[in-house]
DNA sequence: GAGCACTGC
């Protein structure tokens, strides 16, 4: 898929004359770093590996240095030879672009040329690429265009141990494209004639017979066997090695220092308290190095960071030198680097975070980890449909995840408040995603790819059997699936093109018909991002007369349009005046004076850009409805019907598709006006059932457009 | 009158 940001680096890098630069000094420093990995050692034993198996699992521990060096090997060991890419997923958008800058340096390359990368919005990639990190998500949107992957000689599924729900669906899709090529590679083999090739495709999609042929031929192209390497950190490599008939499983060294691991001798019943205990335990005790410790959550780091500074208020003046640093993902990012800082000479930091510490960002200087092995974990109840946020145990990998944090430069200690016998009792590791998520999304995914027994699909783990049921019939619903259980045509394949939620997609299809497109396109990009709005909890009467000025009447997406185009105004008058890179800092600050998160703001413009650009493609018409808000309501009404609610006498909500009773939640700006019927985003159970992002309808639109939900049966 | 871990297209 053609990406904006593919065009902006072929503009501003042109010529590939920013090639990197390189003084002897550092290319010998590579050189020798490079020999140092523990992988470098096996170099030859893994390609002859890959060259003899056609599909690998490869457990590498922590530093072992697979990542960066497994796709070099391949590539000086002839898999690229007869122009064949070779591929890398990786589960993170960051892990995917630092590991391929990283490699173009150690190949001597700009990043784009042989080693490139590409996530969404960012496509660094060029026809001479034989190198290409991406995310897995990603790969399968490539899979929606090419459905044999044909570019690829090696596809290396890298992290497959974390099994988010895009890893989890490429691993069945990948093990079916990987029996198909080679299938069809045979078959090549025994014709000689270059004409029969393309019939030998047919051939296999026909002999597969019509449950498995969801591979649509793909005309006069070359196949050659995939191959295939799946790559862990964890121990068990058996789940893996099984799923793909007994492959080979090979083992690579780490490189990590020792951690101590040190236990609590009875269990705490206060882990907050108890971390505060151990900070300055280690504090007062132990030998210079900050500090890492895990919390669950905003709430819990602002507190314990308040604490802590009372605690040091208590302490002797040569003893406070403890600098705290709160890191969590809705963090503005300038207050997020706090933690990359250097802190002054003979001061230690403590870096309080959530889970975004153990794999999303690397802090260096962490000698001690504190660890109450809790974690705020997203469950999905397939009953209902709900999901919920509580806070869970971790599982044995992520406690191994977490203590490794403290031996990345030097021996560390790893601080378990629990005893060690809880630790024994701690899941192998966490549930994987597709068993506790909404299916929607990759059912969706699957039938575009021709595969419309979802509950038969290959894969690695089952999803609940009601869960693919709920998705099935919301879809269905939807119109998105006929009665058969195909996709239908248009509405269904033109959802699936759309990276969004299929309620989003379909919200976008209905509204070119009701012309409100433009309107649409950005709601559904300002509710596709994390929250727009940042209230610290010191400046919280501030935030709220500042959302004033944005806030309509009818509710949360109204609120939501008139914030965006507020922005998009803000921007383009400052950029009469000023270069982009000026204007574009004085809408941070824009976003600053009006408690709006930047960073989530200039996602929400990426996403608008994209998905406009998708629907232009798709030949939607884009008009706008002016001021005509009823009709923008009543679109919205009839894509998110089946999240539609009537208030009860008690002030709280029932919603209609379920029955269930919800309250409005505070932070809407529907609040406190409670109209009688409404319709809504999204259902979080925290501590009560919240509906957010909600806007106004009439009850008596939903009959009249969504009668496949609401009619009156005769 | 409440807080939302983290990713991804």
């Amino acid at each position: 898929m053609p990406s904006m940001a593919t065009q902006n680096f072929r503009t501003s890098n042109g010529n590939f004359q920013n090639e990197a630069k390189f003084d002897p000094t550092r290319r010998q420093k590579i050189k020798e770093q490079r020999k140092s990995l523990p992988i470098a050692a096996v170099e030859k034993r893994l390609v002859e590996e890959v060259k003899n198996n056609d599909t690998l699992i490869i457990v590498g521990e922590t530093g072992s240095g697979k990542t960066t060096q497994l796709p070099q090997y391949l590539y000086y060991g002839g898999f690229c030879r007869e122009g064949g890419v070779i591929g890398i997923t990786q589960p993170r958008r960051v892990a995917a672009v630092s590991v391929a800058k990283r490699v173009a340096e150690e190949c001597g390359v700009a990043v784009g040329q042989k080693v490139g990368y590409a996530i969404r919005f960012e496509d660094v990639t060029s026809s001479s690429t034989m190198i290409k990190y991406m995310t897995d998500g990603l790969l399968l949107r490539e899979a929606l265009l090419d459905p044999y992957l044909s570019k690829y000689s090696v596809i290396i599924v890298d992290e497959a141990h974390e099994r988010t729900v895009h890893t989890d669906v490429l691993l069945g899709l990948l093990k079916s494209v990987k029996e198909k090529r080679s299938k069809f590679a045979n078959k090549a083999l025994n014709i000689n004639n270059a004409n029969s090739l393309k019939n030998g495709l047919q051939e296999v999609a026909e002999h597969d017979g019509p449950g498995s042929t969801f591979l649509k031929p793909c005309h006069g192209k070359r196949l050659s066997p995939l191959k295939l390497i799946i790559m862990s950190a964890s121990l068990d490599a058996r789940g893996f090695s099984e799923y793909f008939g007994g492959a080979r499983a090979v083992h690579i060294q780490g490189r990590q220092y020792p951690v101590d691991l040190l236990y609590t001798l009875q269990p705490e019943t206060d882990y907050v308290d108890a971390a505060l205990i151990t900070i300055f335990q280690i504090h007062l005790e132990e030998r210079d190095g900050d500090i890492l410790v895990f919390l669950t959550g905003q709430e819990e780091i602002e507190s314990v960071e308040r604490l802590i500074h009372e605690r040091l208020r208590q302490l002797p003046e040569g003893n406070r030198k403890l600098l705290t640093c709160p890191i969590f993902s809705s963090l503005p990012s300038e207050k997020q680097n706090k933690v990359f800082r250097l802190a002054p000479p003979g001061v230690r930091k403590v870096i309080l975070a959530t889970n975004i510490a153990e794999t999303s960002v690397t802090i260096p200087g962490i000698r001690y980890v504190i660890d109450p092995g809790v974690v705020k974990a997203r469950t999905y109840d397939p009953d209902t449909g709900i999901e919920s946020l509580d806070i869970v145990k971790t599982s044995k990998a992520q406690a191994l995840q977490r203590s490794g944090r403290a031996g990345r430069e030097a021996p560390g200690k790893c601080y378990r408040l629990y005893p060690e016998s809880e630790f024994g009792k701690f899941e192998d590791s966490t549930t994987p995603e597709i068993k506790r998520c909404d299916l929607s999304n990759v059912i969706l995914v699957l039938k575009a790819l021709g595969i419309d027994d979802i509950a038969g699909f290959d894969f690695i783990d089952k999803p609940n059997r009601i869960s693919i049921i709920r998705s099935l019939e919301s879809l269905f619903l939807l119109g998105a699936l006929a009665e058969d259980g195909k996709l239908t045509d248009p509405i269904g394949q033109q959802m699936a093109k759309l990276p969004l939620e299929p309620v989003f997609s379909k919200a976008l299809i209905l509204a070119s018909q009701f012309n409100c497109l433009e309107e649409m396109l950005i709601v559904i990009a300002m509710l596709s991002v994390e929250s727009i709005f940042y209230a610290p909890r010191e400046k919280l009467e501030e935030s709220r007369t500042a959302l004033k000025c944005f806030s309509s009447p009818e509710g949360d997406h109204l609120t939501l349009i008139n914030v965006y185009r507020a922005s998009v105004e803000f921007l383009e008058k400052s950029r009469l005046t000023n270069n982009n890179e000026k204007a574009e800092k004085n809408l941070r600050t824009w976003c600053k004076e009006n408690f709006i998160n930047s960073r989530s703001l200039s996602h929400a413009r990426d996403v608008h850009s994209q998905i406009k650009r998708n629907v232009e493609q798709m030949g939607l018409k884009i008009t706008s409805c002016g001021d005509d808000m009823l009709v923008f309501r009543r679109c919205l009404a009839a894509s998110f019907f089946l999240n539609a609610a009537l208030k009860q006498p008690d002030g709280a909500y029932r919603i209609l598709s379920s029955d269930l009773t919800v309250q409005i939640h505070p932070s809407s700006v529907l609040f406190r006006s409670k109209p009688e019927c409404i319709i809504f985003d999204r259902l979080v159970r925290t501590n009560n059932s919240y509906i957010r992002n909600i806007c106004r309808v009439d009850y008596l639109w939903l009959p009249e457009l969504a009668p496949q939900c609401y009619g009156l049966s005769e």
